[in-house]
DNA sequence: GTATAATATGGACAATCGTCCATTTAACTT
DNA sequence: AAGTTAAATGGACGATTGTCCATATTATAC
């Protein structure tokens, strides 16, 4: 027992490793480039430790896609862990969360926008991606439906709806922002202009600083 | 002179063969996979062509941003000349083109997306688009402006600034939308989400359909 | 119609790709 | 301590990459 999850343990370090060298090249020099050569040069490994651990490239890169994945909601998760109770609140922490520094960086961004890039990745990011996306979506959802209908908004499914499709489309482009100028990006600027949407859909709940108790 | 023009455009066309060969290689295999032997397959062309066109594989990559890129804002342009003469009127025209058929299709989504994506053309896609890119940008923003002053806003360039920012990072949200969910997406739903947050912002210029005149 | 120059072809080339395996090294069991 | 199993190495392999050139073709000029 004791030797079998020490062997694991190791053989775990080196997989990590693995899918980490992937991700930081694709990162660093993109998709098309990254190379078996360059995988294990970052990793300091040998050549055949890919055959081993994943039978070959592209499942490597396919569970490179879904560690980045499940990374990405990890850290969401955790942000929004702290969450205030009522619906605003709910809102402004996965608003904040995707723009934070944790969650939205300069290598996850560019391994992001890598796997969208590439036609066969989109499918296996979005296999891995949709569940907990459709999660985040009806949380999403759920708070702004609750605002809606006690700010007797007229349609409230329809505003919740197009409020939650709204604010992720706005988080996106965010992101798209935060790719093409990372240097000029600003967090706050982003989270003011969403704010300042959102506090004039919905004035009592948002002002231009986040969420109004 | 005569001689020169056929044979220029000869030339010219088989260039063109090349470059649109590549961005179809690109938004339908990937950038990964578009090689050389992909590309002159397509375009039904030698293998020499590309060297002797273009110098390079890379220089025809570049080429094909450059290509792209203009494309894209060439029909943006086509669209815009049609805008009414307010202010609201020409930013509706902004969003609908951006969102039409014909800016914003798969084979486009994908390109963009596929260069984007890549690290090493991520600077060669800035560099083309970025000052036409400005030249929206302060298209917006005028028109904002001029909405916020006559509607005697608090503080009109900094709402300026804010929905400028804001409405291009909704329209990227709403590409990456359409990478990812290509037979969901609905230009529609797009059009009526940005629209009501527009109305909330600015209500006597804006209504769910657009711009109100 | 012949000469000249531009355009196009397709294969040769070294370099690199990803796969796989014979071998060595390390870990664990008894 | 010896034996057994798992992990790791690094080179061999054929396939494919992008570049480039000798050659053929076509168009223009004289």
């Amino acid at each position: 027992m004791a030797k079998n999850n020490k062997n694991r343990e190791t053989k775990g370090k080196n997989r990590v490793a693995l899918i980490e060298a992937t991700l930081d090249s694709i990162a660093d020099i993109g998709f098309a480039r990254t190379s078996v050569s360059e995988i294990i040069a970052r990793a300091n490994l040998s050549r055949g430790m890919i055959h081993l651990h994943f039978k070959g490239k592209d499942n490597l890169i396919a569970e490179a896609v879904k560690y980045a994945s499940a990374s990405y909601y990890d850290s969401l998760d955790q942000l929004l862990a702290n969450a205030g109770p009522s619906p605003q609140e709910r809102l402004d922490a996965i608003i904040r969360s995707d723009l934070s520094e944790e969650v939205l960086n300069r290598k996850s961004v560019s391994i992001w926008y890598a796997f969208r890039g590439e036609a066969r990745e989109r499918a296996a990011v979005a296999a891995y991606s949709d569940t907990r996306d459709a999660r985040l979506r009806d949380l999403a959802y759920m708070a702004f439906l609750e605002i809606a209908i006690e700010a007797k908004l007229p349609e409230p499914e329809a505003v919740a709806r197009d409020a939650t499709h709204g604010i992720l489309a706005f988080l996106e482009g965010m992101w798209t922002d935060y790719l093409l100028h990372p240097d000029s990006f600003s967090r706050n600027s982003a989270l003011r202009i969403i704010f300042r949407f959102l506090s004039a859909l919905f004035p009592r709940y948002f002002n231009l600083d986040g969420s109004v108790v």
